[in-house]
RNA sequence: GCGCUCGUAGCUCAGUGGAUAGAGUAUUGGCCUCCGAAGCCAAGGGUCGCUGGUUCGAUUCCAGCCGGGCGCGCCA
């Protein structure tokens, strides 16, 4: 029999319908949580499936499985309800026995073995380092980040991956940005490039430059700045040094972490990119026109085919895309999730087509993708747009400066991905009721106080009576605690850490009630020790919660 | 124009082929001689954009329309 009373409820009905419809045991069982207390602790609709196979009344057919029905000790009453729901309520040791199991497994309760340590990288920010991370690049870490953080809790054997770009058309406008500052010009003036950066760090970037400063980013060499005004590809490494020191800076304050930095320039210096163009050739479904080779990716759902070299002999983009996709592939990883801005949604398409096209078995979906929408950010009823260094856009540094980095990191993950999102300043600084992060966080520090000034060993609580806990506010809590690994499990396949968040402040709010009805620290030793064991599994489990969303969960605030 | 996406309470947002569609905020009214009031309890607030279709049942799936966002380059 299994622990986990979902499950076994399945079970149970598993076998009732062997009894009553052995023709259709291969119906899925579906067991839900009503939304209403009146209606049990768990439903199943399986005899409103059943109707039409069976063109039997469904409340009929949930009678004959009700007769069909096992006797379990986890369950106290079943009752058709409805149009044929059949809802059933646990026993008080059913519900209560998952105190039990958050205080053995600490740390690890919510986590599974479901992912069997199969590989997953999940690439997000990749940001170029041409500027800043600005307020979408904040939402892709803490999205990728606590996504990665899910399937790692699932059994996943997790990479996360930073690409980018470092040597493109893009980081020569940069190199040229910062030696027109070198040369005393300033945005708008005459001789200043057409596509240059124009924000402050720029300027920052030369200062540092001419003083021969040195920089050492996370994933490469120390650079020095040579001060040579007239050596473009010095200018180049050390800014793009700069940079990359400067995102690090800002991800170690996010507090997101990557195990690998993957440079494009990489593939080609390996030969990764000659090899992917010589298995799409070979593929016959590349031609030749006007002077450039495309990619029949029409015939993979794009709505034309796209040129993969240009006529002056180098590749658009998505060549070195689906090199680097191939290569994701050939490090052995089955799944590949990316994270991304909802403006980059018609590469979709086109990489997975050049995978398609290699012929090497790629999977259709490979790579799966997130995308998320843009982040506008109010402050005072009005939009925020210029920051002081970024010149155009409101930077990380400047959000998680404004409100902390629990706060920046929970009001990003507690939107659906492709939601718009309106981050407000002013909410997100407000120490008060209208702040979910410090609802959540106050709860955690709560019950910290309480534990504290019990005093005693909370090792002891495991002996706990639990037989005790017997009202309705107890009660749910145990079901709230119980729905924490169905919470996870839900949040990763859907790709949604909002659940995560949404789950937090349901469980706090579950605390709250429950604390203002009723003391914990009273003079019955026995009951007093079963409460504070629910208590210290609620902990527990925010703490788990704010762990997989990158917040802290402090004892005292 | 085409493609993707979103439209749910005054506002910010969850949610679901199923039972009375939820939360926060705002508004109104209560709760600290007692474990943290950064908290709790209660009330009011809805044509789930519109119109059809599929279904025993649609806010959810499908189509069309209206409205917002994004994309539509031999840029990335």
């Amino acid at each position: 029999m299994s622990s986990d009373p979902k499950t076994h409820l399945a079970d149970l009905l598993r076998s009732a319908l062997n009894v009553v419809a052995p023709d259709a045991s291969s119906t899925e069982i579906l067991i839900e949580r009503p939304k209403q207390a009146s209606h049990g602790d768990f439903a199943s609709n399986l005899a409103m499936q059943l109707a039409r196979s069976l063109k039997a009344n469904p409340r009929e057919i949930a009678q004959k499985l009700l007769a069909a029905l096992p006797a379990s000790s986890l369950v106290t009453k079943t009752e058709i309800a409805g149009a044929g729901f059949i809802n059933f309520t646990l026993s008080a040791a059913a519900r209560t026995g998952v105190i039990s199991d958050v205080l053995a497994l600490g740390r690890d309760f919510g986590r599974s073995t479901g992912g069997n340590g199969n590989k997953v990288v999940l690439e997000f920010v990749s940001a170029n380092p041409t500027g800043p991370l600005h307020v979408g690049h904040g939402r892709q870490a803490a999205l990728g980040d606590a996504l990665a953080a899910l399937f790692d809790w699932q059994g996943y054997e997790v990479t996360r991956e930073f690409y980018y770009n470092d040597a493109g058309v893009q980081i020569q406008n940069l190199a040229l940005s910062v030696q027109a500052r070198l040369q005393g010009l300033k945005p708008g003036d005459a001789g200043w490039p057409e596509a240059a950066y124009n924000g402050e760090y720029i300027q920052d970037i030369a200062t540092d430059f001419l003083a021969g400063k040195s920089v050492q980013p996370a994933d490469g060499a120390s650079v020095t700045a040579s001060g040579d005004i007239a050596d473009l590809d010095a200018i180049r490494q050390f800014a793009v040094a700069y940079l990359r020191n400067e995102q690090d800076i800002d991800l170690q304050k996010f507090d997101v972490k990557f195990d690998v930095f993957y440079l494009e320039s990489s593939l080609y210096s390996e030969g990764k990119v000659d090899d992917t163009v010589r298995r799409l050739i070979d593929s016959g479904k590349t031609f030749e026109s006007e002077g450039a080779l495309w990619l029949r990716t029409s015939e993979y759902g794009d709505d034309k085919d796209r040129v993969m070299r240009k006529s002056d002999g180098s590749y658009t983009y998505f060549v070195p895309d689906v090199a680097y996709h191939v290569a994701k592939w050939q490090r052995g990883f089955k799944r590949a999730i990316n994270i991304q801005g909802s403006d980059h949604h018609s590469t979709v398409t086109r990489v997975r087509a050049g995978l398609q096209a290699v012929g090497m078995g790629i999977p259709q979906g490979y790579p799966e993708y997130v995308l998320h929408n843009m982040v506008k950010v109010m402050r005072g009823g009005e939009e925020v747009k210029i920051s002081k260094r970024a010149g155009s856009y409101v930077t990380v540094r400047d959000l998680i400066e404004w409100v902390g980095r629990d706060a920046v990191r929970f009001f990003l993950v507690s939107r659906r991905p492709d939601s718009e999102f309106v981050f407000d300043i002013d909410l997100a600084l407000s120490k008060s009721e209208d702040n979910p992060v410090y609802y959540v966080q106050y709860a955690h520090a709560r019950i910290c106080s309480v534990l504290r000034q019990w005093g005693g060993s909370l090792e002891s609580l495991a002996e706990a009576d639990l037989s005790l806990l017997t009202s309705p506010h107890e009660l749910a809590l145990c079901a709230q605690l119980r729905d924490f690994s169905v919470a996870i499990e839900d949040a990763a396949s859907d790709y949604a850490p909002h659940g995560i968040a949404f789950y937090l402040k349901e469980l706090a709010a579950g605390f709250h009630g429950w604390y203002n009805a009723e003391r914990l620290l009273v003079d019955d030793v026995a009951l007093k020790q079963s409460r504070l064991a629910l208590a210290m599994a609620v902990r527990q489990t925010l703490a788990n919660g704010l762990t997989l969303l990158g917040v802290s969960a402090p004892e005292s605030m």
